[in-house]
Order: structure tokens, then C-alpha cells, then sequence
DNA sequence: CGCGAATGCAA
DNA sequence: TATTGCATTCGCG
């Protein structure tokens, strides 16, 4: 057991700390999922993660000559030595001597981040395309090559620390390192996940759930239309995208099923009209045009948005289905833009702070389930909607219907809990 | 050396 | 003016 987790563990919680989160209604949230989840992150702690140390060294060799080159490339096009690592010589270099416009600001200054750089992409893309390269390399080789390198222990494996009391929705975190952010989006960032690997006769197991948190949304706002969606089993952003521009499923093109899932997520996070049109990189009316079709289409949801809002001003928390509670001081703030922030904060607790319960719930049954069927198969791995499983290859079978059983029934909501699995030599290699 | 800011990776 | 995290780098004090 690493040092820290004993002094952080809320187990054996002393009787006159359990007789006040009883009075809180809390006691169950406490003795039912954070006791018994300090063991199961203490035992995914202790056996960590295969790495294939050699895939990560032939990594950062390719990235490190992709810098120096891309480095090159940018010196020659600016004419004189410069540090690409810093924003404040860059904006000096695209604002100051080249007299490029940015559309968006910083706390100190103009901002030089990849979407401000894309929309200026075709004023001087013989130095702005190879900087973008350059700063999708350079993330890679210093945050994941070398970075990841650093933390392989002499056993071979990675052991990060996974925080039970950290994210205030309720939440892991994971750090030294953060194995919640390995990429996977882009082909190059991919790569890093064929370093993660199983040892002979194991494979991985991959488990995640689908669209938890939208399920939890249709079931916290009881909206018909979702729950339907949801229930008969359709594609959940194709469904919803009919609604939005009414037009039937079959029409549905790429491009209005990408924006409904745009509107989707955004919506748990408490988007409005001019951050849905920012990122759509359309005019503000248009996206509040396309936000009020959903929510005409999905009216409860909005409901339980402003519901949410109103209860937590009232109570000044927020509180989850399972009774995890979250403060927020924000709401009674006399800055509105502060106000409004506690607004989207609370909007955003319940759902994934009950996507959050439901996963903690699952670990815990599951490494339980597991112990008791005596199989050697080990949790490895969360990352937030997701579980890996080292698994011996005679026990494949098995526990992977046992792992989908156990995290199908984690929870009975309004709406099924879907879960997709693969298996894999290699993390990469277990797409679901 | 510590810290805030900027940036970017994930769900 | 979209939530929750963590790591890296720069640049200041």
C-alpha cells in the first residue's frame, strides 16, 4: 500500500462521524461505495500496468527528430532563433511583426492556442501549419514519451496513484502520472497506447459504458423523448439530430448528427448559445436557434436544468441520486460571471456526479465478484467511463461476461446501461 | 525554487 | 461565455 492512502482512506470512519453523515443521509454513499473502493484503488495501485518500455523509447526517438525538424523548418520561415515554447515570443512573431488579428484573447494578451492559430491558418501557413505540427509533437514527446518513461517502475509497470478525494463531482483522478489523459484522438497520439501491454498469457480486457452520461441525463430529467431514444436502443446523436431539424433518421447527415453531439455534451457542462457557436464556428443566433430546437424537442431537460440551479441556490449544494453532496458558495457570490459559473458547476454535479457513483458502485461489485468466483483477473485501470481487467486467457471468457453483468446492473435507472468490451494484447489494440 | 499563466491531453 | 481533472513549459519574483 503506497504511503499517503492510509492517511487519505475514509475507511473505519469513526461512530460519531458515521451518526452525522447518517443524519445527512449520506452513510450508504460512505459504507456502500468510498470504503470498500479504498481497497480496490489501493490493490489497482499495487499491480499498475505493463509497459512495453522499448515501444515508448522507439516514440520518443521518432518525436524528438520530428522537433528538431519542425524546429528547423520554423527558425528558417521566421529568418532568426526564437523559443517556439513560448506564447509570449510567439504572439511578438504572428501579432506584432507579421500584424495578424486573433479572435480570441487571454488573461494577459493575445491567445495563440490551436483554435485561434486554425482560424488563422490560411494568412501564413508557411509557418503556421508546421507550428501546430510542431505543437501536436512536441505535447506527445514531452508529456507522454518522456513523461510516461520517467514513471515506469523497476518492475515494469506503471503504478499511478488514483485520488478518491480530489474531483469535487465525485470523481477519480489519477496522477504521477495522470492516466486518464493517455491519447487517443489523433493517429500519432494513438501510438501510446500499443506501450500498454498485458503480460504473457494475460489479455486486456476493455469494458466502457455507453453514453453514461447522457443515460443519466434522460433519467434525472425523466424527458420522454430521451428515454425512448434511449430505450429502443437507437443511436442516441442520430435521434436526437432528427428532432432537432426535423427531418426523419434517414436524412440525418454527418454533419447535423456531429453538431446534436456537440449539443449533447455541451449541454452537461451548461453551454449556451455563444459557446455552442464558437465551437461550431457559426454566428451566435444560428446556435441558439438549433438550442432551442432541442430543448422544444426535450423539454424536460431544460426543466431539470433550472430545477437543479434553483435547488442548489436555495440549499447551496448540490446533491447526487446517491446522496454525494457538493457545495457551491459560487451561487450566492456578488460577481454575476462568478454566480453564473456556480450555475453551470451545479447543472453539471448531478450528472456526472451520478455517472461518477454509478462507475465507483461497479468497481467495487466487480473486484468483489472477482475475489469470490477466485479468479486471478485484476482491475487495472479506470478511466472515468471506462475499466481495464488483466485477464489470464483461460478466464477471458468468463470474466468478461462477468464484467458486463456486474457494470450493466451497477445501477437500475429509467433508461439501460449499455456496455461495449474488447479485448487486446495491447491497450490499442482493444478498441470497443 | 515556487508560483501563476498558457496550453493541451482525456472523459 | 462548456464540466472535471493533471503535466509541461515559460517567465517572474
Amino acid at each position: 500500500m503506497r504511503a499517503g492512502r492510509e492517511a487519505l482512506a475514509i475507511t473505519f470512519l469513526a461512530p460519531a462521524v458515521l451518526a452525522a453523515l447518517e443524519a445527512q443521509g449520506m452513510a450508504k454513499l460512505y459504507l456502500e461505495i468510498e470504503n470498500p473502493l479504498v481497497r480496490v484503488l489501493a490493490r489497482m495501485e499495487e499491480v499498475g500496468i505493463t509497459i512495453d518500455r522499448s515501444e515508448l523509447e522507439g516514440l520518443h526517438e521518432r518525436l524528438t527528430t520530428e522537433t528538431r525538424r519542425l524546429t528547423d523548418v520554423l527558425r528558417e520561415v521566421v529568418g532568426r532563433d526564437f523559443n517556439l515554447n513560448s506564447p509570449i515570443q510567439l504572439r511578438q512573431i504572428l501579432y506584432e511583426e507579421r500584424g495578424l488579428s486573433p479572435t480570441k484573447k487571454t488573461k494577459t494578451g493575445l491567445s495563440t492556442d490551436a483554435a485561434t492559430l486554425e482560424k488563422l491558418r490560411y494568412e501564413w501557413p508557411e509557418f503556421i501549419e508546421p507550428l501546430l505540427q510542431y505543437r501536436e509533437v512536441e505535447k506527445l514527446r514531452s508529456t507522454y514519451a518522456e513523461g510516461l518513461l520517467a514513471e515506469v517502475a523497476p518492475d515494469g509497470r506503471i503504478h499511478a496513484t488514483f485520488n478518491q478525494t480530489v474531483a469535487r463531482t465525485g470523481r477519480l483522478s489519477s496522477d504521477q502520472p495522470n492516466l486518464h489523459n493517455i491519447p487517443v484522438r489523433s493517429d500519432e497520439g494513438r501510438q501510446f497506447r500499443k506501450a500498454f501491454i498485458t503480460p504473457p498469457g494475460h489479455v486486456l480486457l476493455v469494458a466502457d459504458y455507453n453514453q453514461i452520461e447522457l443515460r443519466c441525463i434522460a433519467h434525472l430529467a425523466e424527458d420522454p423523448g430521451l428515454v425512448a431514444a434511449f430505450t429502443a436502443g437507437e443511436d442516441i446523436h442520430t435521434a436526437t439530430a432528427a428532432r432537432i431539424f426535423s427531418v426523419p433518421e434517414e436524412q440525418v447527415t454527418i454533419g447535423m448528427r456531429s453538431t446534436a453531439k456537440m449539443v449533447s455534451y455541451g449541454l452537461a457542462y451548461g453551454m449556451e448559445a455563444y459557446g455552442l457557436g464558437q465551437r461550431l464556428n457559426i454566428p451566435t443566433e444560428d446556435a441558439a436557434v438549433i438550442l432551442n430546437a432541442y430543448f422544444t424537442a426535450f423539454p424536460n431537460v431544460r426543466d431539470y436544468m433550472d430545477g437543479t440551479v434553483k435547488e442548489a441556490r436555495t440549499r447551496g449544494y448540490t446533491e447526487t441520486l446517491f446522496g454525494r453532496r457538493r457545495p457551491i458558495p459560487e451561487l450566492s457570490n456578488a460577481n454575476y460571471r462568478v454566480r453564473q459559473a456556480g450555475e453551470r458547476q451545479a447543472m453539471n454535479a448531478g450528472i456526472q456526479g451520478l455517472a461518477a457513483d454509478i462507475f465507483k458502485v461497479a468497481l467495487v461489485r466487480l473486484d468483489q465478484a472477482l475475489e469470490a468466483a477466485g479468479y486471478a483477473s485484476r482491475i487495472i485501470l479506470q478511466v472515468h467511463d471506462e475499466v481495464l481487467v488483466e485477464v489470464p486467457e483461460a478466464e477471458r471468457e468468463a470474466v468478461g461476461k462477468l464484467t458486463v453483468d456486474t457494470m450493466r446492473h451497477a445501477a437500475e435507472l429509467r433508461v439501460p446501461l449499455e456496455v461495449n468490451t474488447a479485448f487486446g494484447r495491447t491497450w490499442a489494440d482493444a478498441k470497443t
